[in-house]
DNA sequence: GAACAATATCTAGCGTCGCTAGATTATGAG
DNA sequence: CTCATAATCTAGCGACGCTAGATATTGTTC
């Protein structure tokens, strides 16, 4: 029987292809260009066949958000992976989390600002965005105890997250963006309330 | 010609009831229920007339953005005089951020997230943000060199924004604000490049 | 292969939104 | 008192998210 397969498999690609649109249409102009009927034109079909596929709009723009996070995740290990020393880690991930925000702006506020509605409690936390958290997580350890990973963590997401939207929306000076970062660094570096017995 | 003038002052006071019922309808409903057929209803005047205040509902939630800026900024000046000694101030300003932050959501929101729209360019930064970054700035510029305070100051704002975000979004552990505070206070503390020769 | 049940899809439209053109009323000048 | 001007309103356009009910497509059964 494998003809439900098939439709499922259809119906998959279908899915697929509503997410991709939404995500290249917001790209190149911005969210408000994505609507309903718009997406439904791009794969074709009509609008309540998106409908069967989202509960509504906001659950597209989450599908889009959760490809972002699977994104970010691979950016911030690869930043991190290719980082010999630990300041150097924390600069190229602190880099690389900047650059992803700034490049693919509406991504990243698919996935930071707008589904502010689709909340995340703390218990059915997304596991890719529980990804990305482990993924900064990972750069923190390197410098700080094992007690105080998690919030020192928040902390330096926070960091990054405010330093990404203030430049997004052209309230500090990306000419100061090294000079910024490079505070950053210092600090995480000075937070050796118990750091890894390792290099450096 | 009196006349004139007492028309200026109902034009004013009318733009004034307009933004205030903005800012109370979004306090109370959030930003989705601040409609401009809504607005009229509350100032008993019919829609064109709001558009003869504003040029679209952007410029009204803009307005109501321009009020929280001086909200905000005569709040932490106030968290800052009310604190001898450096470290505590800077906790206290920081405390005071999140605390406006995350008590009126909804003006935080116009301030930061809704208006992406209408941009500050560098040039003509809006004397209102302007203030409130001042305010950070004097509480910085007790740790660091002169020529560090504008980046440190950046940085510093962006870690408050980032913080009163991830927690407003249920994104970082309300329980752990303290002592995400605490590790903002010790890096900023740390930040020794050219301290000022006083206290402490 | 024909008839039917189930599923998939579409057409058409509801209520609401931001915004505006053109009619209408109030206002102050001569 | 007349009349131009300014202030305000009524009515409606186009687009939005979303959905009920009609229609077409599909797979099953004899």
């Amino acid at each position: 029987m494998g003809i439900a397969e098939r439709k499922g498999r259809d119906r998959a690609e279908r899915e697929a292809r509503i997410v991709a649109a939404a995500r290249e249409i917001a790209e190149r102009e911005g969210w408000d260009a994505v609507t309903v009927r718009r997406l439904a034109d791009e794969i074709e079909y009509s609008q309540p066949v998106l409908y069967s596929h989202f509960e509504n709009r906001d659950a597209i723009v989450a599908a889009v958000a959760a490809e972002g996070f699977k994104d970010i995740t691979t950016a911030l290990q690869k930043a991190a992976s290719r980082s010999s020393e630990p300041r150097n880690a924390v600069k190229n991930v602190a880099l690389a989390y900047l650059d992803f925000a700034l490049r693919r702006p509406a991504l990243y506020e698919a996935m930071f600002v707008l589904p502010t509605n689709l909340r995340f409690a703390k218990a059915e936390t997304r596991p890719e965005l529980r990804a990305a958290f482990e993924a900064l997580a990972a750069v923190v350890a390197l410098f700080c105890a094992d007690v105080a990973v998690a919030a020192a963590t928040e902390t330096f997401w926070a960091t990054l997250h405010g330093l990404a939207e203030l430049e997004r929306s052209g309230r500090i000076r990306p000419s100061a963006r090294a000079e910024r970062i490079a505070l950053v660094v210092a600090a995480l570096a000075g937070c050796r309330n118990g750091p890894r017995p390792s290099d450096e």
